[in-house]
RNA sequence: CGGGGUGUAGCGUAAUUGGUUAUCGCGCACGCUUCGGGUGCGUGAGAUUCCGGGUUCGAGUCCCGGCACCCCGACCA
């Protein structure tokens, strides 16, 4: 990609008002622009950003038999008053609103509503279970408040994944490795998720939540720095400075975290209000045993953010950068340009995603900061400087090296 | 929903007790200059001062009402 057709700009001032890390790199990169409050619009550098952690958790959710679908963002009224939730808490949480002939609708916020009476008109038989469906959706929850950035939206991506068993056990063997895939998609993402017990809230009993340990979190856990052990400050049964109950090592500590992710068991919760049962062996009918797993896509690209960056702007782990490969092209003369060139359609050719800073008028000055706001894992620089060679640079570190570019495309690739 | 803060050009801002044609920087356009850390100089375009009402000879500035954004709290499957 030529950084001179880039739609979106850098700017040089953060926006005012705005306080949290994420909102303000990701705006002064141009990754991101902000419609109203809680809501944004993702430019073709945040897009890829956000696609890319989608990807990721995409692959994780089809490791786990996951198989991808997608429900409506309308929904009508009189699913949600088979479970009550149009009223509460919908009332709050929902945007509702009328259609022709005053038809009600909801936006969806959630989908157990669509999805178990989905997962009714498909499943009859045992032999029809399990099942795993999942979807990567924008959410819409009329929060209190929106804030910090993609923090908390009204509008934000959200994965969820609903899963229909047979019996309890079945359902806990699967939450097992969900819980796996989960530490999975967040370690892909550079992410050290801590697993913590935490209130079902409306759901159930049994819910961990993946909180990330970061002074922008909103929520407050209870952690042990040695085996990981944790629990959500609302429900908790362990104190800071105690030792750990699991471990018996280390001491608990107190911080600040970020939910990116969180999974419960809802068991029969919303099978019994939607009579979805299956036949057993046996001929019996029994209600389906369901679990449901949420990650918020656009959530862990604030997280990631709120987490990796220096003063000078984001520093992207590889794996969900917009481009690998950050090029710059230093000086105008043609020996130059052609130098740039030649390096990248290399680049392109051996498939790794780059972003050329071509544009003309833009200083040196300009487009090293630039770089470093933006925050692509790997700098390239061709300038009268460089000669025959190129400097590589890490943007997680200071000192650059110059190699030719078969040992480029060679450490880039490793 | 309670508390606090802020609304002036695309972005960031200045404007005395209410007083001329609303300031400067960034960005943008043009010219020169410069070319390894936001280079320097010049010229130019760009504004319903958040919206509505009021006070006044005169309102960006004062008063009333509303809206939006940010922060704290409440809330948060």
């Amino acid at each position: 990609m030529l950084q001179s057709k880039l739609f979106g700009k850098t700017l040089k001032e953060p926006p005012k008002d705005e306080v949290s890390i994420n909102a303000i790199f990701l705006t002064r990169g141009g990754f991101v622009d902000k419609l109203t409050a809680g809501v944004y619009t993702y430019l073709p550098l945040g897009l890829r950003v956000l696609n890319k952690v989608k990807q990721i958790v995409r692959e994780e959710m089809d490791a786990i038999s996951g198989q991808e679908i997608l429900m409506p963002a309308i929904q009508p009224k009189e699913i949600w008053q088979t479970t009550g939730r149009w009223t509460d808490p919908g009332k709050e949480v929902m945007f509702q609103f009328k259609g022709r002939s005053d038809k009600e609708f909801g936006l969806g916020w959630t989908h157990e509503e669509v999805v178990t009476p989905l997962v009714k008109k498909f499943v009859s038989s045992y032999k029809d279970l399990p099942v795993y469906l999942y979807q990567i959706q924008d959410k819409f929850r009329s929060e209190p408040r929106a804030k910090s950035g993609l923090m908390r939206g009204i509008e934000f991506s959200m994965k969820d994944l609903y899963s229909f068993h047979r019996d309890e056990k079945d359902l806990a063997a699967y939450y097992e490795q969900a819980l796996a895939a989960y530490q999975k998609v967040f370690s892909r993402c550079g992410l050290d998720a801590l697993i913590t017990e935490a209130s079902g809230g409306s759901f159930s009993k049994y819910s961990h939540e993946f909180q990330v340990l970061t002074n922008y979190g909103e929520d407050t856990i209870f952690y042990c720095p040695n085996c990981g052990y944790a629990q959500n400050k609302e429900i908790t049964e362990i104190k800071a400075g105690h030792k750990c109950p699991k471990c018996q090592t280390e001491k608990i500590k107190e911080g600040k975290a970020i939910e990116v992710g969180n999974i419960f068991q809802l068991k029969t919760k919303y099978s019994e209000p939607f009579k979805l049962e299956y036949v057993d062996e046996n001929g019996k009918r029994k209600p389906v045993i369901m679990g449901c797993y949420g990650i918020g896509p656009s959530r862990v690209m604030g997280a990631v953010v709120e987490i990796f960056h220096d003063d000078k702007g984001i520093v992207w782990p590889e794996s969900i950068a917009p481009f690998k490969v950050h090029l710059l092209q230093i000086g105008q003369d043609e020996a130059i340009e052609k130098k740039a060139q030649v390096v990248y359609n290399e680049l392109l050719k051996q498939k790794i995603e780059v972003l050329f800073d071509d544009r003309p008028d833009a200083t040196a000055g300009q487009k090293f900061a630039d770089a470093d706001l933006i925050g692509i894992p790997n700098r390239l620089v061709v300038s009268a400087k460089t000669g025959d060679k190129i400097e590589f640079k890490k943007r997680s570190e200071k000192e650059s090296v110059l190699v030719s570019l078969a040992e480029l495309v060679r450490k880039i690739e490793n």
